[in-house]
DNA sequence: GCTTTTGCACTGACCAGTCAGTTCAAAAAA
DNA sequence: TTTTTTGAACTGACTGGTCAGTGCAAAAGC
């Protein structure tokens, strides 16, 4: 039992990683599961034994991928926190953190971003939920912030998570899309000045 | 020959309201000519009489909501210049003039968003060249501001820009997706501290 | 001896694009 | 003025192709 469920483990893995590059390139309702199942070297009835559907393989993609940016988030506040840093220290670990993310997973980025705001699909629901766990890590560092007085008072909680997962996001698809050259360093620093002010004169 | 013309220009806009609807809900690929068409309560035929393909019908539509955004943008740049404002209060009223755009055609900057990052596509150099035209007004204004010494020196002006306008982007997508109750006052006040560099102590 | 994967043929729904034909307002003819 | 003609705009049934999902017997792995 245990050794042929790390296979499917490694089938699942395998699908996950195809479907993941051509949903991102072609989006969901043009990607084909012939191709999905061609890129994975599997054959197509191998997916139909894995997966429910097409959509399902696209949901449990869903969930896996921000599980994993979610605990990469926690994890670099987490760090931040033990070593007694400030919460806009946190904030800036973050940030890093999801550049890093980003930098590894391109294509699940570009697809969530892509089916976030998308109404009247299937997957709507689960994207809800997935979407709160994410933004759930931001909104508690920065009232933690605005607790310990680190954070003025008067900044709206939710809108400004948003505002800056927003930040992070298009500065890293842009970066990868458009601005190669650039370094992870470099668009770093960037957002890191206007996390901190240091835009304006201030 | 006058009101014939008429005529179509009236089918067309109704093709495109129409079809940035029914894409921003459902995206490209998922959405039909025959929904579309009905939509518009006009003929399928008719799309083909008006439009070579159901792609070029979705560039020219690409075309046509970006023009919107970059005049308004620019309106707002040009407003600040007139009244002697600092390039910051310019910023400031972009980034209300963005939140005015996208609360008015909320469905087309969903598809916009949802489009940009896509590789491979038919339309790829379409979006490139309208989403250059947009960014380069907040390029220009940022550049502006650090000739005049409003802006500090260090700033990277591609990176900058690229978060300013994703900050705007996601944040007022959440608001329409998730958190409706909040009015434009609330998110304009939410970003504009954010730019203002009001959100740690200072 | 189970679970998992393969390969492949098949079905039925769906859909982009076509095309022969219709409509109608305005121009030309009577 | 009345009648006829013209052609741009529009219509919707139809076609050829595509694709999600099925079924199943045989092979491979554990």
């Amino acid at each position: 039992m245990n050794s042929s469920s790390t296979r499917r483990q490694a089938t699942r893995a395998k699908l996950y990683e195809a479907a993941v590059t051509l949903i991102a390139e072609q989006g969901f309702s043009a990607t084909t599961v012939d191709e999905i199942a061609e890129r994975a070297g599997v054959a197509k009835g191998t997916v139909y034994y894995n997966f429910k559907s097409k959509t399902e393989l696209f949901e449990e993609l869903l969930r896996f991928g921000v599980g994993l940016l979610t605990a990469s988030l926690q994890e670099a506040a987490d760090e931040a926190e033990r070593r007694g840093g400030t919460k806009i220290e946190a904030l800036d670990g973050m940030i890093r953190a999801g550049l890093v993310f980003i930098d590894r997973y391109p294509a699940f980025t570009q697809l969530y971003v892509a089916e976030l705001w998308r109404t009247n699909r299937a997957w709507q629901s689960t994207l809800m939920v997935v979407r709160q766990q994410a933004v759930a890590v931001v909104e508690t560092v920065l009232r933690e912030g605005v607790e310990r007085g680190e954070l003025s008072e008067e900044i709206d909680i939710p809108l400004t998570a948003a505002a800056l997962v927003g930040m992070v996001l298009v500065a890293a698809l842009d970066w990868q899309a458009f601005q190669r050259e650039r370094s992870l360093d470099d668009v770093h620093a960037a957002l890191s000045r206007l996390l901190h002010g240091r835009v304006g004169g201030c």
